[in-house]
DNA sequence: AATCTCTTCAACCGCCTCCGG
DNA sequence: TCCGGAGGCGGTTGAAGAGAT
């Protein structure tokens, strides 16, 4: 184990620490994170320095209180995306995943438990009974394979929707979004699609003057299989939420 | 003033994924 | 294909401070 080693400092970091750490990360920047002690001259593991510039001494690091948005934002994207705080922390500038995660656990967790149940502990505290954590897949695609998938995407629409008259829908429903700033691709989603993420910041449930999860019972099952789908592509939650209809869902 | 309990949050731990050899 | 190292993440812990008794 990493942190086993006897000559390895650890606990709280010491304000000399702290200036070496940030004298080596402006040197040599971020990353490479296994010579980052070495380079720093820190007896401490590649992770505990990583960890201490991520969430305490990177710039633009946010501290104090969450705003009241910031709470309403939180609380919306946990709905979607369960405890992926480092998503849901890339949603809120200047807030980091840790921030965003002892924040819920020490007020809207509390909140959440004494609205559903007085008895339960908190630490053992997943998700309310009935709630369904959604994990929607991000669907982008390649320059390289985009067209050759839209093709494949279209025809495999007909082909579901010749067995699902419920979802009834051509290529014209396909939302088409240039992704090309952060990933040099693009990202589509469809018209069901579209509608589910609307859907799913409208069925909120509000306890408290805070919005909790939303059951399943809310979900369109069909929707939720074929988002719940993996995708190919392997890209990453952030990049669904370039579509400039989706952030203004988030942000209304 | 002393002690106990609760709250907060920085830091650690272990696991998973990715990538290069 | 397998393996090991690095990066990254979420869950959990525990020290310190605040508040209650």
């Amino acid at each position: 184990m990493e942190g086993s080693s006897l000559r390895v400092r650890k606990g709280a970091w010491t304000e000399e620490e702290d200036l070496l750490l940030k004298k080596c990360i402006e040197k040599y920047g971020e990353g490479k994170w296994h010579q980052v002690p070495a380079r720093a001259g820190l007896n401490r593991c590649r992770k505990s320095c990583r960890l201490r510039w991520l969430n305490y001494l990177k710039p633009n690091i946010k501290r104090g209180h969450f705003a009241a948005d910031e709470v309403d934002l939180i609380i919306r994207l946990h709905n979607l995306l369960g405890n992926r705080w480092s998503l849901i922390a890339g949603r809120l500038p200047g807030r980091t995943a840790n921030d965003v995660k002892n924040y819920w656990n020490t007020h809207l967790l509390k909140k959440n438990i004494d609205t559903s149940s007085k008895t339960s502990n908190p630490k053992s505290h997943k998700l309310k009974p009935n709630t369904k954590v959604i994990k929607p897949r991000p669907q982008i695609l390649s320059k390289r394979s985009f067209l050759v998938n839209l093709d494949e995407y279209n025809n495999n629409n007909n082909n579901n929707n010749n067995n699902n008259n419920d979802r009834a829908e051509t290529s014209n429903n396909v939302v088409l979004a240039d992704c090309s700033d952060n990933h040099d691709g693009y990202c589509f989603l469809d018209h069901d699609e579209m509608m589910w993420w609307e859907n799913m910041m409208m069925n909120e449930k509000e306890v408290d003057g805070h919005q909790l999860q939303c059951s399943a019972n809310d979900i369109d099952q069909s929707v939720l299989d074929q988002i719940m789908n993996e995708d190919n592509y392997g890209n990453t939650m952030d990049e669904l939420f370039l579509d400039e209809e989706l952030w203004n869902v988030f942000n209304p």
